[in-house]
DNA sequence: TGGTTCACTGACCGCGCGTTCAGTGACCTG
DNA sequence: CAGGTCACTGAACGCGCGGTCAGTGAACCA
């Protein structure tokens, strides 16, 4: 019995998600800022001192919940990509997974949003900048990456990789941000197909 | 002298616009939460109390600076798509007098940011709502009609315009935040080319 | 020049937050 | 069943914020 989970493990493993799984719903409601120790607490269905009996402090709270869900988010946008198919078919794919992922994680918006200008004192913004910021720049690299592959393998138009990376990855945010604000979102497959199109083709009237 | 202006309101105007400038300077630095009256009264040179002898509290002096500045904003980026030329050309002139609205106000762009999903308590996000977004929901309307217009002139691609302006707005706003944030952004030409090309032409290589 | 005004100041107040810790009771153990 | 353990609780604490207001002195007037 020594290898295998004991009972207050479990136990223990089940107190962190659901405390983590309440942050990120009182995040959604309430923006970063406004979400407080109180209302996660009520949220979770434990007392607010319970919550420091898993994480330091609020900081430690929010990061860890964030890395959960980015984590998540990277490998199914990744695993996307990885499809074997034409470039198209692969970018068509991960705009899927990035939509889908938001349709079960509404509540991870604001917490992901706020990953570019961090919000809090001196000290949070520099702990965000450590933790936080080098999941998404990797991620973001990555993602250059594979579009400069694209690119040598003459499937796509020579530019910059890196602005063509944080233009891809901000005006599908921007998408995302409009489907979880909006009370009836458009099907999935309507904005995929919007996004893959327009970043393929353009807007530019064919002759 | 009764219908001109009066030592004293001149007075009263540099002081108003010497706070929000200030407001935008710390905004900037620290973030539209972690901006407190006590640094933003330091920074404009006077005393905490002043700022409340000007403005009624810290909401309304947050939406005053902010609409005073995207008031600018909007005026340069709509004068640029009045002007003659084809679809492209004014697309071209409006990116590239956003750009240039960003150099010239590197400042502001935290506060234009933190429109979209307003922070703090649930009375400032209302009051947010009021008065801020109606001035970026019409200048989002009026764009969206635009493309409408330049869709039906065949000038380009028939798609849903209100989707495409939050696309286009928001992934232009991706690139000047990139450039705000960047210690050497590359020339304004090369930037407003890329921006026009990619959303004219798209990534697919040409056969 | 003495009196009056008023823009400005900054010490102070109350509130609401994150954080703490003495107390509690369910559960295990012998 | 008595005694001990420990996850959990929530009242209480300190802090830092937005907001207040009695006091001050420069500028103006009679």
């Amino acid at each position: 019995m020594a290898q295998t989970k004991s009972k207050e493990e479990v136990v223990q493993e089940y107190r962190i998600q659901s405390i983590q799984e309440a942050t990120m719903r009182v995040i959604a409601r309430k923006g970063m800022a406004a979400a407080t120790m109180q209302e996660i607490a009520e949220e979770a269905g434990v007392a607010k001192g319970t919550i420091y009996l898993y994480f330091r402090d609020r900081d430690e709270l929010v990061e860890k919940t964030f890395e959960r869900a980015i984590t998540e988010l990277i490998s199914k946008v990744d695993g996307a990509m990885q499809m074997p198919g034409t470039f198209y078919e692969k970018l068509r794919a991960a705009f899927a997974a990035k939509i889908a992922f938001f349709n079960d994680n509404r509540e991870f918006f604001r917490l992901y949003v706020s990953l570019r200008l961090p919000e809090g004192n001196a000290q949070q913004q520099r702990r965000h900048r450590r933790t936080c910021e080098p999941q998404y720049k990797s991620a973001f690299d990555h993602f250059a990456g594979q579009l400069e592959t694209a690119m040598k393998a003459e499937e796509i138009r020579h530019m910059d990789p890196h602005r063509l990376a944080l233009f891809i990855i901000e005006s599908t945010n921007a998408i995302v941000l409009d489907r979880v604000l909006s009370e009836a979102p458009p099907p999935d497959e309507v904005d995929v197909s919007f996004m893959t199109d327009l970043i393929f083709d353009g807007i530019r009237k064919r002759s």
